[in-house]
DNA sequence: GATAAGGGTTCTAGTTACTGGAAGGTCAAG
DNA sequence: CTTGACCTTCCAGTAACTAGAACCCTTATC
């Protein structure tokens, strides 16, 4: 299987995937002409990766993800430790970006935006007190 | 006023600072050391640039956002377009993040977390599927 | 006057995770 | 044999800083 195949396969861009490998996350071996060739293991290598990814870990966490997923002798508290701080960066982004969004829907709401000048939202962040902790 | 009390004043770092000059957000004028001199109206706009990032807006609309500010004849109008939009993407990054959240703390919660290989959460992200749009 | 601490300055490079684009080799079809 | 769709590598750019090196300025102390 060619590099868009095993796109279309992960659903990664091919750039992701030619990415990926330069970072050593895959090793795809090659055809006599230069070509990559992606097998089963190396698919299912991708498919881990853009779905930890889609659950937000870092790249850095995906390559330990993905070490202790080949690794039959893990134990399931790295991964999970892994996991929950993942999930606490999470909770914690979700936070300051409700608070951001409680602040600006307040200033949006009192913002006629018409062609005058007065600006409720350029005052607000005039004097907007710290949102971010 | 030299740049670690604007610093001090402002909440942002000197290194922030010097940044935001080089790309042409403030200009402070220089004493005859070549230190940058802070006044008032430098001040203000750190300080109005500071609460915008602060409100999750990119620099760029910063830059636009305080040409409005400074503008005296403007229309509110601008401003709030640019806020609605900005707090659109709030709210979608808040419904991925939630997403994620959900998806993951349940696996945390499925996984016993001791020495055994045996892991919900590697299950979990080999058959999650899409969890972003 | 020498020196040391604590400012300030510039410049380069690194961070994250890709993405775009150029230049060029390969392959299957007509 | 040419065309078009693949594939390859390499270089540069993105966002918004941040770290660090090398060096200048000021003030105080000895």
């Amino acid at each position: 299987m060619n590099i868009s195949d095993a796109a279309k396969h992960t659903g990664l861009p091919a750039k992701t995937i030619r990415y990926y490998e330069e970072i050593g996350l895959v090793t795809p071996p090659r055809d006599t002409n230069g070509y990559r060739v992606f097998g089963e293991t190396e698919l299912h290598k991708l498919t881990f990766l853009a779905r930890a990814r889609a659950l937000g870990f870092a790249v850095k966490d995906c390559r330990t993800l993905l070490a202790l997923y080949e690794d039959q002798s893990r134990a399931s508290a790295d991964v999970k430790r892994i996991a929950r701080t993942h999930l606490n960066e999470i909770e914690a982004k979700i936070a300051d970006l409700i608070a951001m969004r409680d602040t600006l829907s307040h200033l949006v709401q009192a913002c006629a935006g018409d062609d005058r000048p007065d600006c409720p939202i350029l005052k607000g962040i005039e004097t907007t007190s710290s949102v971010k902790a």
